[in-house]
RNA sequence: GGCCAGGUAGCUCAGUCGGUAGAGCAGAGGACUGAAAAUCCUCGUGUCGGCGGUUCGAUUCCGUCCCUGGCCA
């Protein structure tokens, strides 16, 4: 047992234009790790994951438990209402604030998720577009309904063909978002996306990923700890949630890996088994997309093993 | 033991009036500008259960054997 780093917690990049990600796919253990590291280091822990964000949904998206949080205190977890819906726009604004305060408080900021869009929103910025806008986007659906969402691409097609071409034509979200930023501002998105510079962060980001050296050993996490989840409640929790009677599968929140099939479950659609096997699916095909996304990421460093993160390299790495 | 229905891709199945086969799911790769744990795109050679027979040619027809269901003894 090493003793030594618990005397002074220090900073675990002594850099105030620094700011350090702990990136990964689900069930890689990131969590572990930063809650590992702030037992020895001086840095604020900020969420970057998108479904940690809600409020009562612990079990299914994997929060660490009150105990861990009290030891080593989260921030922009546990804080939006499943009802509501939060965005990538939203939690740059958010992680700003709070790498900006973790900075004046001698602390290094450290964001924990696997919310790749996130952290690419954050790093290199956003255009200047408009918010969604809940009524327009319902007025689109509705219309889509109607014309079908090819008739719709079709018509953003004519409105901005360049942005058209971007888009599939059966990519429901992106052409509704497209027809959203016309309605608003008026002109073709492709205005927006040229005519404003993208804002990225004014930090330099020390990027840690984590990931089991086989995808086979990231499987079977994967499934010890969805089998875990549904032993500690899971089912009971979406209970609980589908009590509340204003939520709805149309909802990011409900829509989320494993809150998807057990709702899908209750409502009788599928049977147990089925729901198993599904929300396993999805959560390999959560961490495949995670992958890809960590794939393209430059000059950072990989901590691979079998046991997720190699502590000993990491503190190696920052000392 | 008898009768019936099946045995085709990792799984569930479709199909070939005889010219060696294709969907869904799973899986893999990719995209990603306010829903991102979301949304979308691309990728399908497998002794068509085994062995014989008929045929120029059999996964397809015939025989036989094996296996799995169901019914009857």
């Amino acid at each position: 047992m090493v003793q030594a780093r618990s005397i002074a917690k220090r900073p675990l990049v002594a850099d105030p234009n620094k700011v350090v990600f702990i990136m990964g796919p689900t069930a890689s253990g990131k969590t572990d790790a930063a809650i590992q590291l702030a037992q020895t280091h001086a840095i604020e822990i900020i969420n970057a994951d998108a479904a940690q964000v809600y409020q009562q949904m612990d079990i299914g998206t994997a929060k660490p438990s009150s105990e861990e949080l009290t030891k080593a205190p989260h921030k922009l977890i546990d804080f939006v209402d499943p009802s509501a819906s939060y965005s990538a726009a939203a939690f740059r604004n958010d992680a700003l604030e709070e790498i900006k305060k973790a900075h004046s408080h001698n602390k290094t900021p450290v964001l924990v998720g696997g919310s790749m869009f996130y952290f690419k929103a954050l790093e290199a910025g956003l255009s200047i577009l408009p918010a969604a806008d809940p009524l327009i986007r319902h007025r689109i659906s509705q219309k889509a309904h109607e014309v079908g969402w090819a008739a719709l691409h079709q018509q953003l097609r004519e409105i901005d063909p360049e942005t058209a071409e971007n888009i599939g034509s059966n990519d429901p979200q992106r052409i509704q978002r497209a027809l959203e930023i016309y309605e608003i501002t008026g002109n073709p998105p492709g205005d927006s996306f040229r005519q404003t510079q993208l804002n990225p962060m004014p930090y330099q980001a020390v990027k840690i990923v984590i990931m089991p050296c086989a995808r086979a050993k990231l499987h079977q996490r994967i499934e010890q700890r969805f089998l875990l989840m549904l032993n500690n409640g899971l089912i009971e929790e979406v209970e609980k949630l589908r009590e509340r009677c204003d939520l709805s599968l149309q909802l990011p929140s409900m829509r989320t890996v494993g809150y998807r099939q057990v709702w899908l479950y209750l409502d009788g659609e599928i049977n147990y088994q089925q729901m198993i096997d599904q929300a396993l699916a999805a959560t390999r095909q959560l961490a495949k997309r995670q992958l890809t996304w960590l794939r393209n990421q430059s000059g950072l460093v990989w901590f691979v093993g079998y046991n997720g993160i190699d502590m000993d390299c990491v503190q190696k790495y920052f000392t």
